[in-house]
DNA sequence: TTTGTAGATGCGACTGAATTGCATCTAGCC
DNA sequence: GGCTAGATGCAATTCAGTCGCATCTACAAA
């Protein structure tokens, strides 16, 4: 939680009201809480931090991160513990390459990183050849090993 | 599930007698019915199929399933539905690039696909520039879309 | 500013995959 | 054939996520 999550909060707002939907106490307080996390989050995760200065409910919560993702303001990534975990999306402005992302999970720290956010070379790879008939709509690039902190 | 049950018995045998380990009825079933399938399947699928043909435990599944990850026979695939899916790993000698799976899961019936058993040119890309300190020991690709029979 | 209302929230109950504890069984050793 | 570590079966439990429904509220229209 580098960054104070209030100063998340007209950051979280702006972008809640750029949807055109409604904005909501626990739209803000859950968005602005994504965005003071460097790495991907759980539900769980959210709540407990949303809890300590203010009370949310649990369906809320689960509720607002799926809007969330449906709206394309986050994304969501499935652990190995089986648990969703999410991430506020990069700003981007081409609505191509909107579908890929590349993801780095600590086997240690059990953090998972976002890596299109990061500095890498990624994006030099793009097509695969693919059985025929087969047509992907979305790639998911996963990593898993050590993250920088514990190796 | 082309080739029939039974044949796929004495394979699952042989593996299981590979690993050292105690050689069970329910391991034995458990791996033919993996063995069976063209795709990735759930525990619920595996246990489905083999009570068609006798007894077993849920539990049991669980276990034998988690087993035979551990001892490298199978893999495991986290589904969108949060649901493990399983499938037997390809063989193969090199035990490098060992731990390098792409998937392909069908939006439309819902199958995940191996393609790592496919001819692919995946194994062209290898190495991706990763930010500093970050240490890959596995590599995950996930490809989401339409396969051959519903595209 | 007040009001009407579609849509969001809160709460309790529920689902279903996966796990745990423990008693019993058995594969593979002697 | 008998021993025993390890596997299995069963019941109970956990926990992420979902559902139904009553209540509330953001915001637009009056």
């Amino acid at each position: 939680m580098k960054p104070p999550y209030h100063s998340r909060v007209p950051e979280a707002e702006a972008q809640i009201r750029a949807t055109g939907e409604r904005l909501t106490q626990p739209r803000v307080t859950v968005l602005a809480t994504l965005l003071t996390a460097d790495h991907a989050i759980s539900h769980q995760d959210v709540a407990a931090t949303i809890a300590t200065h203010q009370a949310i409910d649990r369906v809320t919560v689960y509720r607002v991160l799926d809007w969330l993702v449906e709206v394309g303001i986050a994304h969501r990534i499935a652990g190995d513990d089986r648990v969703w975990r999410f991430m506020v999306n990069a700003q981007r402005k081409s609505t191509a390459a909107h579908r890929r992302h590349a993801h780095f999970t600590c086997t240690q720290c059990g953090q998972t990183f976002c890596l299109n956010t990061m500095k890498t070379d990624l994006q030099s790879r793009r097509s695969f050849k693919l059985p025929d008939g087969f047509k992907p709509a979305e790639v998911d690039l996963n990593f898993r090993g050590a993250c920088a902190q514990c190796s």
